[in-house]
DNA sequence: GTCTATAAATTGATAGAC
DNA sequence: GTCTATCAATTTATAGAC
Protein backbone atom coordinates (compact mmCIF):
# COMPACT_ATOMS: atom_id res chain seq x y z
CA UNK A 1 0.00 0.00 0.00
CA UNK A 2 1.61 3.00 -0.89
CA UNK A 3 2.19 6.18 1.28
CA UNK A 4 0.16 8.43 -0.82
CA UNK A 5 -2.98 6.48 0.17
CA UNK A 6 -4.74 8.83 2.38
CA UNK A 7 -4.72 6.70 6.09
CA UNK A 8 -1.30 6.23 7.10
CA UNK A 9 0.05 2.61 6.96
CA UNK A 10 -0.39 1.16 9.76
CA UNK A 11 -3.28 3.26 10.96
CA UNK A 12 -6.08 1.61 10.53
CA UNK A 13 -4.72 -2.02 11.07
CA UNK A 14 -3.74 -0.67 14.96
CA UNK A 15 -7.02 0.89 15.60
CA UNK A 16 -9.37 -2.40 14.05
CA UNK A 17 -6.84 -4.61 15.97
CA UNK A 18 -7.32 -2.69 19.24
CA UNK A 19 -11.44 -2.67 18.78
CA UNK A 20 -10.67 -6.60 18.65
CA UNK A 21 -9.25 -6.67 21.59
CA UNK A 22 -11.65 -4.79 23.13
CA UNK A 23 -14.63 -6.94 21.84
CA UNK A 24 -12.78 -9.75 23.11
CA UNK A 25 -12.62 -8.61 26.65
CA UNK A 26 -16.13 -6.93 26.81
CA UNK A 27 -17.36 -11.03 25.19
CA UNK A 28 -14.96 -12.48 28.41
CA UNK A 29 -16.53 -10.04 31.09
CA UNK A 30 -20.63 -9.94 29.27
CA UNK A 31 -20.45 -14.16 29.80
CA UNK A 32 -19.34 -14.14 33.06
CA UNK A 33 -20.92 -11.31 34.72
CA UNK A 34 -24.13 -10.97 32.71
CA UNK A 35 -24.97 -7.11 30.94
CA UNK A 36 -25.78 -5.29 34.09
CA UNK A 37 -22.99 -5.98 36.59
CA UNK A 38 -20.34 -6.53 33.50
CA UNK A 39 -18.29 -3.11 34.74
CA UNK A 40 -16.74 -0.98 31.97
CA UNK A 41 -13.61 -0.52 34.03
CA UNK A 42 -12.86 -4.51 34.18
CA UNK A 43 -13.21 -4.72 30.05
CA UNK A 44 -10.90 -1.27 29.90
CA UNK A 45 -8.25 -3.18 32.04
CA UNK A 46 -8.38 -6.67 30.19
CA UNK A 47 -8.25 -4.77 26.59
CA UNK A 48 -5.36 -2.78 28.27
CA UNK A 49 -6.89 0.57 27.97
CA UNK A 50 -7.95 3.11 30.73
CA UNK A 51 -12.11 3.52 31.02
CA UNK A 52 -12.20 6.87 29.32
CA UNK A 53 -10.03 5.24 26.39
CA UNK A 54 -12.53 2.77 26.08
CA UNK A 55 -15.28 5.12 25.87
CA UNK A 56 -13.63 6.72 22.99
CA UNK A 57 -14.23 3.37 21.02
CA UNK A 58 -17.74 2.77 22.43
CA UNK A 59 -19.50 5.56 23.42
CA UNK A 60 -22.08 3.41 25.77
CA UNK A 61 -21.90 0.16 27.22
CA UNK A 62 -25.03 -0.88 25.02
CA UNK A 63 -23.69 0.02 21.77
CA UNK A 64 -20.40 -2.06 23.16
CA UNK A 65 -22.74 -5.20 23.80
CA UNK A 66 -24.41 -4.92 20.16
CA UNK A 67 -20.91 -4.61 18.67
CA UNK A 68 -20.09 -8.33 20.38
CA UNK A 69 -22.99 -9.33 18.67
CA UNK A 70 -22.73 -7.69 14.96
CA UNK A 71 -19.15 -9.57 15.14
CA UNK A 72 -20.62 -12.79 16.41
CA UNK A 73 -23.21 -12.40 13.78
CA UNK A 74 -21.04 -11.97 10.97
CA UNK A 75 -18.83 -14.72 11.95
CA UNK A 76 -21.82 -17.52 12.50
CA UNK A 77 -23.54 -16.30 9.08
CA UNK A 78 -20.94 -18.19 6.69
CA UNK A 79 -21.83 -21.46 8.96
CA UNK A 80 -25.27 -22.06 7.47
CA UNK A 81 -25.46 -21.93 3.93
CA UNK A 82 -26.31 -25.56 2.42
CA UNK A 83 -29.63 -25.59 1.60
CA UNK A 84 -29.68 -29.41 1.42
CA UNK A 85 -31.21 -29.84 4.41
CA UNK A 86 -29.21 -32.66 5.95
CA UNK A 87 -26.47 -30.75 4.96
CA UNK A 88 -27.72 -28.19 7.72
CA UNK A 89 -28.12 -30.73 10.62
CA UNK A 90 -24.46 -31.89 9.65
CA UNK A 91 -23.39 -28.25 9.97
CA UNK A 92 -25.22 -27.77 13.71
CA UNK A 93 -23.09 -31.09 14.81
CA UNK A 94 -20.42 -28.94 13.78
CA UNK A 95 -21.31 -25.68 15.42
CA UNK A 96 -21.81 -27.29 18.27
CA UNK A 97 -18.35 -28.72 17.83
CA UNK A 98 -17.09 -25.73 17.84
CA UNK A 99 -19.18 -24.66 21.34
CA UNK A 100 -17.63 -27.34 23.12
CA UNK A 101 -14.29 -25.78 22.01
CA UNK A 102 -15.01 -22.46 23.05
CA UNK A 103 -16.79 -22.34 26.55
CA UNK A 104 -16.19 -18.35 26.62
CA UNK A 105 -18.36 -17.91 23.81
CA UNK A 106 -20.79 -20.46 24.55
CA UNK A 107 -21.46 -19.16 28.15
CA UNK A 108 -21.91 -15.33 26.55
CA UNK A 109 -24.59 -16.54 24.62
CA UNK A 110 -26.46 -18.63 27.37
CA UNK A 111 -26.35 -15.88 29.59
CA UNK A 112 -27.12 -13.15 27.47
CA UNK A 113 -30.20 -15.57 25.40
CA UNK A 114 -31.37 -15.99 29.35
CA UNK A 115 -31.63 -12.49 30.73
CA UNK A 116 -32.70 -10.90 27.40
CA UNK A 117 -35.60 -12.70 27.83
CA UNK A 118 -36.70 -9.76 30.08
CA UNK A 119 -38.44 -7.05 27.94
CA UNK A 120 -36.35 -4.31 28.93
CA UNK A 121 -32.93 -6.33 28.24
CA UNK A 122 -30.62 -4.30 25.94
CA UNK A 123 -30.69 -7.30 23.59
CA UNK A 124 -34.42 -8.51 23.99
CA UNK A 125 -35.16 -7.36 20.42
CA UNK A 126 -32.12 -9.38 19.00
CA UNK A 127 -32.46 -12.46 20.70
CA UNK A 128 -36.50 -12.56 20.07
CA UNK A 129 -35.84 -11.83 16.34
CA UNK A 130 -33.10 -14.48 16.35
CA UNK A 131 -34.97 -17.15 17.84
CA UNK A 132 -38.33 -16.35 15.84
CA UNK A 133 -36.09 -16.58 12.17
CA UNK A 134 -34.17 -19.24 13.24
CA UNK A 135 -37.15 -21.47 14.23
CA UNK A 136 -38.77 -20.43 10.68
CA UNK A 137 -35.85 -21.58 9.03
CA UNK A 138 -34.85 -24.94 10.69
CA UNK A 139 -38.41 -25.88 10.51
CA UNK A 140 -38.16 -25.47 6.62
CA UNK A 141 -35.31 -27.99 6.41
CA UNK A 142 -37.57 -30.53 8.68
CA UNK A 143 -40.32 -29.52 6.40
CA UNK A 144 -38.53 -30.90 3.38
CA UNK A 145 -37.29 -33.95 5.01
CA UNK A 146 -40.72 -34.78 5.75
CA UNK A 147 -41.23 -34.15 2.47
CA UNK A 148 -38.63 -36.90 1.49
CA UNK A 149 -39.80 -39.19 3.76
CA UNK A 150 -36.87 -39.16 5.85
CA UNK A 151 -38.39 -37.54 8.97
CA UNK A 152 -40.48 -40.26 11.34
CA UNK A 153 -44.12 -40.01 11.39
CA UNK A 154 -44.55 -39.49 15.09
CA UNK A 155 -42.93 -35.73 15.04
CA UNK A 156 -43.89 -32.75 13.14
CA UNK A 157 -41.39 -30.44 11.26
CA UNK A 158 -42.56 -28.14 14.07
CA UNK A 159 -41.35 -29.92 17.06
CA UNK A 160 -38.24 -31.42 15.46
CA UNK A 161 -37.34 -27.82 14.79
CA UNK A 162 -37.79 -26.52 18.26
CA UNK A 163 -36.49 -29.53 19.92
CA UNK A 164 -33.23 -29.03 17.88
CA UNK A 165 -32.90 -25.57 19.22
CA UNK A 166 -33.74 -26.62 22.70
CA UNK A 167 -31.50 -29.62 22.85
CA UNK A 168 -28.36 -27.29 21.25
CA UNK A 169 -29.44 -24.65 23.74
CA UNK A 170 -29.93 -27.01 26.87
CA UNK A 171 -26.87 -29.26 26.04
CA UNK A 172 -24.23 -26.37 26.42
CA UNK A 173 -25.58 -25.82 29.62
CA UNK A 174 -25.31 -29.21 30.67
CA UNK A 175 -21.33 -29.26 28.85
CA UNK A 176 -20.61 -25.98 30.93
CA UNK A 177 -21.12 -27.97 34.56
CA UNK A 178 -19.69 -30.77 33.78
CA UNK A 179 -17.72 -31.06 29.97
CA UNK A 180 -16.00 -34.25 30.42
CA UNK A 181 -19.41 -35.92 30.23
CA UNK A 182 -20.60 -36.43 27.55
CA UNK A 183 -19.59 -35.37 24.22
CA UNK A 184 -21.91 -32.31 22.77
CA UNK A 185 -21.78 -32.93 19.15
CA UNK A 186 -22.29 -37.10 19.05
CA UNK A 187 -24.97 -36.99 21.21
CA UNK A 188 -26.90 -34.03 18.91
CA UNK A 189 -26.09 -36.01 15.93
CA UNK A 190 -27.49 -39.22 17.81
CA UNK A 191 -30.25 -37.57 19.03
CA UNK A 192 -31.53 -35.66 15.88
CA UNK A 193 -30.72 -38.93 14.15
CA UNK A 194 -33.62 -40.30 16.27
CA UNK A 195 -35.84 -38.09 14.63
CA UNK A 196 -35.01 -39.22 11.21
CA UNK A 197 -35.80 -42.38 9.32
CA UNK A 198 -32.06 -42.50 8.50
CA UNK A 199 -29.02 -42.19 11.11
CA UNK A 200 -27.20 -38.62 10.04
CA UNK B 1 -53.34 -19.34 71.52
CA UNK B 2 -52.44 -17.98 75.06
CA UNK B 3 -50.98 -14.62 75.69
CA UNK B 4 -48.19 -17.00 77.85
CA UNK B 5 -46.80 -18.10 75.58
CA UNK B 6 -43.61 -16.29 74.98
CA UNK B 7 -44.13 -15.41 71.38
CA UNK B 8 -46.91 -12.66 70.97
CA UNK B 9 -49.59 -13.96 69.27
CA UNK B 10 -49.24 -12.92 65.40
CA UNK B 11 -45.57 -11.46 65.63
CA UNK B 12 -43.89 -14.69 63.92
CA UNK B 13 -46.58 -14.97 61.18
CA UNK B 14 -46.00 -11.64 60.54
CA UNK B 15 -42.56 -11.64 60.37
CA UNK B 16 -42.74 -15.23 58.25
CA UNK B 17 -45.16 -12.98 55.79
CA UNK B 18 -42.34 -10.08 55.77
CA UNK B 19 -39.97 -13.09 54.52
CA UNK B 20 -42.23 -14.57 51.81
CA UNK B 21 -42.17 -10.94 50.61
CA UNK B 22 -38.74 -10.48 50.74
CA UNK B 23 -38.39 -13.57 48.72
CA UNK B 24 -40.91 -12.66 46.15
CA UNK B 25 -39.09 -9.51 45.43
CA UNK B 26 -35.45 -10.98 45.16
CA UNK B 27 -36.58 -13.67 43.04
CA UNK B 28 -38.32 -10.82 40.68
CA UNK B 29 -35.47 -8.90 40.88
CA UNK B 30 -32.69 -11.68 40.59
CA UNK B 31 -34.59 -12.58 37.57
CA UNK B 32 -34.52 -9.64 35.94
CA UNK B 33 -30.64 -8.16 36.39
CA UNK B 34 -28.73 -11.69 37.34
CA UNK B 35 -27.39 -11.48 41.20
CA UNK B 36 -24.71 -8.62 40.08
CA UNK B 37 -26.82 -6.41 38.89
CA UNK B 38 -29.55 -6.81 41.14
CA UNK B 39 -29.80 -4.14 43.74
CA UNK B 40 -30.59 -4.60 47.15
CA UNK B 41 -32.57 -0.90 47.19
CA UNK B 42 -34.53 -2.12 44.41
CA UNK B 43 -35.36 -5.14 46.29
CA UNK B 44 -36.26 -3.44 49.44
CA UNK B 45 -38.50 -1.18 47.38
CA UNK B 46 -40.31 -3.76 45.96
CA UNK B 47 -40.86 -5.38 49.46
CA UNK B 48 -41.78 -2.29 51.03
CA UNK B 49 -39.26 -1.52 53.44
CA UNK B 50 -35.68 -0.16 53.83
CA UNK B 51 -32.41 -1.64 52.79
CA UNK B 52 -31.48 -1.34 56.60
CA UNK B 53 -34.62 -3.37 56.79
CA UNK B 54 -33.67 -6.11 54.40
CA UNK B 55 -30.46 -6.38 55.55
CA UNK B 56 -32.00 -7.15 59.07
CA UNK B 57 -33.31 -10.29 57.53
CA UNK B 58 -30.50 -11.00 55.28
CA UNK B 59 -27.20 -10.06 56.40
CA UNK B 60 -25.80 -10.37 52.98
CA UNK B 61 -27.49 -10.69 49.11
CA UNK B 62 -25.62 -14.20 48.81
CA UNK B 63 -27.55 -15.22 52.19
CA UNK B 64 -30.38 -13.77 50.13
CA UNK B 65 -30.42 -15.34 46.62
CA UNK B 66 -29.65 -18.62 48.68
CA UNK B 67 -33.11 -18.29 50.84
CA UNK B 68 -34.65 -17.94 47.56
CA UNK B 69 -33.05 -21.43 46.58
CA UNK B 70 -34.02 -22.94 49.85
CA UNK B 71 -37.75 -21.98 49.05
CA UNK B 72 -38.20 -22.68 45.59
CA UNK B 73 -36.08 -26.02 46.43
CA UNK B 74 -38.95 -27.12 49.14
CA UNK B 75 -41.61 -26.66 46.72
CA UNK B 76 -40.27 -28.92 44.38
CA UNK B 77 -39.25 -31.05 46.39
CA UNK B 78 -43.04 -32.77 46.57
CA UNK B 79 -43.00 -33.29 42.76
CA UNK B 80 -40.88 -35.97 42.28
CA UNK B 81 -41.93 -38.41 44.40
CA UNK B 82 -43.15 -41.61 42.03
CA UNK B 83 -40.99 -44.77 41.68
CA UNK B 84 -42.83 -45.31 39.06
CA UNK B 85 -40.78 -44.11 35.69
CA UNK B 86 -43.50 -43.35 33.95
CA UNK B 87 -45.21 -41.24 36.13
CA UNK B 88 -41.75 -39.29 36.92
CA UNK B 89 -42.17 -38.51 32.81
CA UNK B 90 -45.62 -37.36 33.58
CA UNK B 91 -44.71 -35.28 36.29
CA UNK B 92 -42.08 -33.75 34.44
CA UNK B 93 -44.61 -32.74 31.55
CA UNK B 94 -46.66 -31.16 35.09
CA UNK B 95 -43.65 -28.84 35.76
CA UNK B 96 -43.25 -27.97 32.44
CA UNK B 97 -47.14 -26.97 32.83
CA UNK B 98 -46.67 -24.90 36.27
CA UNK B 99 -43.51 -23.25 34.32
CA UNK B 100 -45.05 -22.04 31.40
CA UNK B 101 -47.48 -20.31 33.84
CA UNK B 102 -45.23 -18.78 36.23
CA UNK B 103 -42.48 -16.75 33.59
CA UNK B 104 -40.84 -14.94 36.72
CA UNK B 105 -39.79 -18.30 38.41
CA UNK B 106 -38.98 -19.62 35.04
CA UNK B 107 -37.00 -16.69 34.17
CA UNK B 108 -35.19 -16.69 37.15
CA UNK B 109 -34.11 -20.47 37.01
CA UNK B 110 -32.88 -19.81 33.56
CA UNK B 111 -30.71 -16.60 34.44
CA UNK B 112 -29.45 -18.22 37.52
CA UNK B 113 -28.37 -21.58 35.31
CA UNK B 114 -26.82 -19.61 33.08
CA UNK B 115 -24.82 -16.99 34.90
CA UNK B 116 -23.91 -20.03 37.71
CA UNK B 117 -22.20 -21.94 35.06
CA UNK B 118 -19.12 -18.78 36.03
CA UNK B 119 -16.93 -21.14 39.00
CA UNK B 120 -17.33 -17.93 41.38
CA UNK B 121 -20.64 -17.33 40.85
CA UNK B 122 -22.20 -17.67 44.51
CA UNK B 123 -24.57 -20.33 42.82
CA UNK B 124 -22.04 -22.16 40.94
CA UNK B 125 -21.83 -25.27 43.12
CA UNK B 126 -25.50 -25.49 43.87
CA UNK B 127 -26.21 -25.61 40.45
CA UNK B 128 -23.21 -28.12 39.34
CA UNK B 129 -24.80 -30.47 42.26
CA UNK B 130 -28.14 -30.00 41.09
CA UNK B 131 -27.49 -30.79 37.46
CA UNK B 132 -25.42 -34.05 38.77
CA UNK B 133 -28.26 -35.29 40.44
CA UNK B 134 -30.75 -34.77 38.17
CA UNK B 135 -28.90 -36.53 35.42
CA UNK B 136 -28.81 -39.36 37.85
CA UNK B 137 -32.05 -39.31 39.08
CA UNK B 138 -33.61 -39.14 35.13
CA UNK B 139 -30.91 -41.51 33.98
CA UNK B 140 -32.13 -44.39 36.20
CA UNK B 141 -35.64 -43.96 35.25
CA UNK B 142 -34.73 -44.17 31.49
CA UNK B 143 -32.33 -47.57 32.19
CA UNK B 144 -35.48 -48.99 33.90
CA UNK B 145 -37.70 -48.61 31.23
CA UNK B 146 -34.98 -49.64 28.77
CA UNK B 147 -35.54 -53.28 30.48
CA UNK B 148 -38.98 -53.12 30.22
CA UNK B 149 -38.32 -52.25 26.75
CA UNK B 150 -40.44 -49.05 26.75
CA UNK B 151 -37.12 -47.33 25.24
CA UNK B 152 -36.96 -46.99 21.46
CA UNK B 153 -33.79 -49.02 20.54
CA UNK B 154 -32.08 -46.47 19.25
CA UNK B 155 -32.23 -44.04 22.21
CA UNK B 156 -29.31 -44.89 25.52
CA UNK B 157 -30.79 -43.94 28.71
CA UNK B 158 -28.27 -41.28 29.46
CA UNK B 159 -28.79 -39.51 26.15
CA UNK B 160 -32.44 -39.39 26.46
CA UNK B 161 -32.08 -38.39 30.69
CA UNK B 162 -29.87 -35.47 28.96
CA UNK B 163 -32.11 -34.84 25.86
CA UNK B 164 -35.03 -34.74 28.34
CA UNK B 165 -33.27 -32.03 30.36
CA UNK B 166 -32.14 -30.01 27.73
CA UNK B 167 -35.34 -29.96 26.13
CA UNK B 168 -36.95 -28.72 29.51
CA UNK B 169 -34.24 -26.13 29.76
CA UNK B 170 -34.32 -25.15 26.21
CA UNK B 171 -38.14 -25.19 25.37
CA UNK B 172 -38.35 -22.47 28.33
CA UNK B 173 -36.38 -19.72 26.71
CA UNK B 174 -38.37 -20.45 23.55
CA UNK B 175 -41.61 -20.04 25.54
CA UNK B 176 -40.13 -16.68 27.34
CA UNK B 177 -39.80 -15.43 24.03
CA UNK B 178 -42.96 -16.61 22.34
CA UNK B 179 -45.39 -17.57 25.13
CA UNK B 180 -48.28 -18.35 22.24
CA UNK B 181 -46.03 -20.16 19.29
CA UNK B 182 -46.58 -23.71 21.47
CA UNK B 183 -47.33 -25.08 24.36
CA UNK B 184 -44.53 -26.50 26.40
CA UNK B 185 -46.06 -29.46 28.38
CA UNK B 186 -47.85 -30.46 24.75
CA UNK B 187 -44.16 -30.33 23.09
CA UNK B 188 -42.61 -32.20 25.97
CA UNK B 189 -45.13 -34.86 26.06
CA UNK B 190 -44.66 -35.46 22.27
CA UNK B 191 -40.82 -35.24 22.13
CA UNK B 192 -40.71 -37.24 25.56
CA UNK B 193 -42.89 -39.92 23.76
CA UNK B 194 -40.98 -40.29 20.76
CA UNK B 195 -38.07 -41.80 22.94
CA UNK B 196 -40.75 -44.23 23.85
CA UNK B 197 -42.31 -47.43 22.02
CA UNK B 198 -45.23 -46.35 23.90
CA UNK B 199 -47.17 -42.98 23.83
CA UNK B 200 -46.76 -41.01 26.90
C1' DG C 1 -6.39 8.10 20.29
C1' DT C 2 -5.27 7.93 24.82
C1' DC C 3 -4.65 9.83 28.96
C1' DT C 4 -5.73 12.12 34.00
C1' DA C 5 -9.15 14.15 36.55
C1' DT C 6 -13.61 14.46 37.83
C1' DA C 7 -18.53 14.41 38.01
C1' DA C 8 -22.83 12.55 39.85
C1' DA C 9 -25.09 8.69 41.06
C1' DT C 10 -25.47 4.09 43.07
C1' DT C 11 -23.53 0.17 45.23
C1' DG C 12 -23.56 -3.31 49.57
C1' DA C 13 -23.16 -2.99 54.21
C1' DT C 14 -22.88 -0.97 59.12
C1' DA C 15 -23.95 1.93 63.45
C1' DG C 16 -27.01 3.38 66.48
C1' DA C 17 -31.61 5.53 67.80
C1' DC C 18 -36.21 4.09 68.84
C1' DG D 1 -37.80 -5.13 63.78
C1' DT D 2 -37.43 -0.97 61.35
C1' DC D 3 -35.70 3.25 60.76
C1' DT D 4 -32.17 7.46 59.48
C1' DA D 5 -27.65 8.47 58.67
C1' DT D 6 -23.48 7.26 56.96
C1' DC D 7 -19.52 4.66 55.09
C1' DA D 8 -16.13 3.54 51.56
C1' DA D 9 -16.07 1.74 47.17
C1' DT D 10 -17.58 1.49 42.55
C1' DT D 11 -20.51 2.77 38.75
C1' DT D 12 -21.00 5.07 33.78
C1' DA D 13 -19.83 8.90 31.46
C1' DT D 14 -17.67 13.49 30.41
C1' DA D 15 -14.06 17.39 30.02
C1' DG D 16 -9.95 18.77 28.60
C1' DA D 17 -4.76 18.23 28.19
C1' DC D 18 -1.43 16.19 25.14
Amino acid sequence: MPETTPRRRGEYSKSAQRREDILDAAAAVFSRAGFGAASLAEIAERAGISVAGLNHHFATKTQLLEAVFDRTQRQAETFFQSSDPIELLRSAVSLAAQNASDPLATRFFAVMSAEATSPDHPAHDYFQRRYAETVEQVLASFATLRDQGRLRAEVTPEEAARAYMALSDGLQIQALYDPEAFSQPAMLRRLLSSFLTEPL
